[in-house]
DNA sequence: CGTACTTTTGAATCGCATCAAATCTGGTGG
DNA sequence: CCACCAGATTTGATGCGATTCAAAAGTACG
């Protein structure tokens, strides 16, 4: 492991027996880099540090399907029982990449009933994100997405977002300017207060206007 | 177990310890029916069968935010390790249900090493299924849509529907007046055939204008 | 045969994507 | 320290595709 970088503090990453965490290998991605293709047999599972890692596969016509997107995170869960990759993956944006040899992951995950808890603990909470976003994404409008966004992934109607707003509107699926105009109708109608990047429901009943 | 109806094929299902599928109790429920309300202390993990169930969670504007819809499926697999629920379950649709008691279905993932790893493995399934879902609702177009979902969830190009186009139509995020005029235009301009419940990728490259 | 639901087509409307452009921001190097 | 640049943020104008409302035709089922 390279040390020149300490280790991050996400609570996926601490639950890691020792040995696991000692064998993980810091990668620093350019723009393009590919993580693996489709067809190899996984020797490496990835945890986004930073960047934008995305997982896709050519489609019959020929064009690009994306299957995930990750700024954050593990990047392709099902490799670890995969025998051959069902996709590539490549970086959208440059960025930092944990990865961790796949022989040990599987065997710490063997061994190591705290480590299997988390990791079982860690599917199903991806689950339960994941349902929740593809919920949010067929809402029709707007300020029913960020509304929804603000319930589902803040804290008791506080949120603090971790990323920029580009990319929040991204995982929103609506373009940049729709965001901001949704968030400046939003707050100018009193639904919720906006400040850096801490978006809180503002306790005002939405009229039905607001969110159409 | 209710002997009235025999043991459905699903392998999620096929892969339980007989002690476990004999616990199973089948439910009919009625429309609006509760299978669980927030706060209560998970008992029991559910199995649709049929109808469409809801986890819902009322917002903090009163208004009520879905986070999972399932037709067929395991219901809330979060609620096998939570100690509280943190939304309600209401069948939206009348339907079948299996129950299965949580003690038991906990003490045989402990115990059971071949279901503990199918169980795992249908975790990594769900979080593929839900994150390609999810991306695939934020493509702008009905078409776009529509052709990802055909090849991420056909086999090699060929999708068997088990569901009505309408309810597809809903899981799509469209209405399903703009899912019957895509699939005739996608047909009339030869990218795919539709015949009964089977839709085909035709072969025919995209032109530009089919799937703007 | 009647009822409920899905499928299908038509027409009008609207919200968001898109294109454009200006401003603001943080970071870099001279 | 300032000039400069890349990116994010913000506002404006326009067009398009999906929603919505409406209604007819088809289908399953008791």
């Amino acid at each position: 492991m390279n040390k020149t970088t300490e280790w991050p503090e996400n609570k996926e990453l601490a639950s890691m027996p020792y040995a696991l965490q000692a064998a993980a290998v810091w990668l620093e991605v350019v723009q393009g880099a590919q993580l693996f293709r489709i067809g190899q047999p996984p020797r490496t599972m990835f945890y986004v540090l930073s960047g934008e890692m995305r997982l896709t596969r050519m489609s019959l016509d020929g064009a690009e399907m994306i299957l995930q997107r990750t700024r954050c995170g593990f990047l392709a869960e099902a490799s670890i029982e995969a025998s051959a990759y069902h996709c590539d993956a490549v970086a959208f944006e440059p960025g930092t990449v944990l990865g961790f040899p796949i022989a040990i992951f599987r065997k710490a995950l063997e061994v190591d009933v705290t480590f299997r808890k988390a990791w079982t603990s860690h599917l199903v909470q991806e689950i339960r994100r994941a349902r929740a976003r593809s919920e949010r994404l067929t809402l029709k409008s707007a300020a029913k997405r960020v509304l929804h966004y603000l319930e589902s992934e803040g804290q008791n109607g506080v949120l603090k977002l971790e990323q920029s707003r580009k990319a929040w509107s991204a995982e929103l699926g609506l373009s940049h300017e729709a965001l901001y105009r949704t968030l400046a109708r939003l707050e100018q109608e009193g639904v919720i207060s906006v400040e850096e990047n801490t978006i809180r429901f503002a306790g005002k009943m939405i009229n039905s206007a607001s969110v159409r």
